[in-house]
DNA sequence: CTATGGTTTTTGGTATACCGTATATCGAAT
DNA sequence: ATTCGATATACGGTATACCAAAAACCATAG
């Protein structure tokens, strides 16, 4: 340990890059997440511990170990007799999540309108800004990154640690069924009428308004999403 | 697999016990977590793999899955140098946790309003009820755990798998705050009033005034335990 | 051709050995 | 006596071996 007083108050203020040298298993998860995410290996495909450490060339502890934290964050599953596969939620689960981040992303928006520094609510703003001036014709992904930013820095401004890891859990269950429904460009205006208001709401510091808001932004979401879903079913038979 | 259709029906009928048979680092994880709880594990103790391994007679490898799941449940913590202790959460910490858990339970409730079946209604009323015809005298032990019932089965009834998950981990963070807190006795008419204010709404199935109640009803639990450890503070120096 | 039962192969669970790094110990120098 | 540095020890990370259970395969009987 640090025992130099002056050398270790450096270090907690931050001012040194704290170098969390990340175990094989995580760096695992990063990579087989990343997979997941962006469909090199599809819903429900079946994933046997050793073919996917071979071919990721590890041995079968961190593979494990990475699998263990995709399991949790709902992105792998395992069958009654414990053979993993990728997670393939249905609409209706996904709806369930869907609820979920609305109550978090509420409770953070109203702690932000109170502990938010001014530099944090700035940011969302020009998150914003970003969005408003996107033309139609902007790439979806740039649309859908902004709108996940968006999303995220408010939670962030919260402050509340639990809250925010909380947060990115479900976030990342749901990347694809965003992605999915980002794609669709399915009322880009209501989307976008819909942050301006949560903006204002959380420039004026107002956490009841920020709250609805946002509870009524994602149940928007809701629908977009089981239409994009809807058409995507219709297009793949 | 069962291939029998008329068996396989028996079974998702669940008229077959679901016999989900663990493995040695999950029921691990469920001793452990006891141990924690319990405080046979005080906060802070450093636990090294191995010794506790050693200590419960099984190997390395089922007893790190177990931290590992415990670390998500935030039982556990690591060193920036990855070593294990038992996690000593601050009371701003606990704070933090009653905050997001509040929202849970408000979408719990408010989901509950108009999914749950009338028995699920019923039975929180009985919770209720059992919690309002509690002598002052009764055992502490015996009004805490109706507690946690009574938000649990609130969640439950609100059929969203994720919301069940996810609270019952808020719940396990919790545990030892809540229950240092319930053998203080504070305001415990107070939380009668607020519990049958809440059952009240949910049997009206008043989604809104649940939400509010709960929020509440959290609202002053923050307040509760904030003078619980304070007071064990003081008792302790 | 299908259903059944046994055999082989695959696969996840667990134990163990080894490695590198972090920590503790201890002696020497100031 | 305190500090510093070298050495020893402890500990977590990873690889690997082995086992039991599950699943795939296959041959045989009906």
């Amino acid at each position: 340990m640090v025992r130099n007083p002056s050398l270790s108050k450096l270090l907690a203020d931050g001012h040194i890059p704290t170098k969390t040298r990340k175990s094989l298993g995580e760096e695992t998860a990063d990579t087989l997440r990343e997979l997941i995410l962006l469909e090199k290996l599809a819903p429900g495909t079946s994933i046997p511990e050793r073919d996917l450490a071979e071919l990721l060339g590890i041995s079968r502890t961190p593979m494990r170990e990475a699998m263990r934290l995709l399991e949790t964050e709902g992105l792998i599953e395992y069958t009654a007799t414990r053979r993993p596969y990728v997670a393939n939620p249905t609409i209706e689960d996904i709806c369930q999540y869907l609820a979920v981040i609305g109550s978090l992303e509420a409770l953070g928006g109203e702690l932000a309108c109170t502990v938010a520094t001014d530099n944090q609510l700035q940011e969302i703003s020009v998150l914003n800004e970003k969005m408003q001036n996107t033309s139609d014709t902007e790439a979806a992904l740039n649309f859908f990154e902004l709108d996940m930013q968006f999303h995220s820095s408010i939670v962030q401004a919260s402050a509340n640690i639990p809250l925010i890891e909380t947060h990115k859990q479900y976030n990342r269950r749901l990347f694809r069924a965003r992605f999915v429904s980002s794609r669709m460009r399915l009322k880009r205006t209501q989307t976008l009428t819909q942050h301006q208001r949560i903006t204002d709401a959380l420039l004026a510091r107002n956490p009841d308004d920020t709250a609805r808001e946002l509870r009524g932004h994602l149940h928007s979401a809701v629908e977009n999403i089981k239409l994009a879903f809807e058409a995507d079913q219709t297009k793949n038979e």
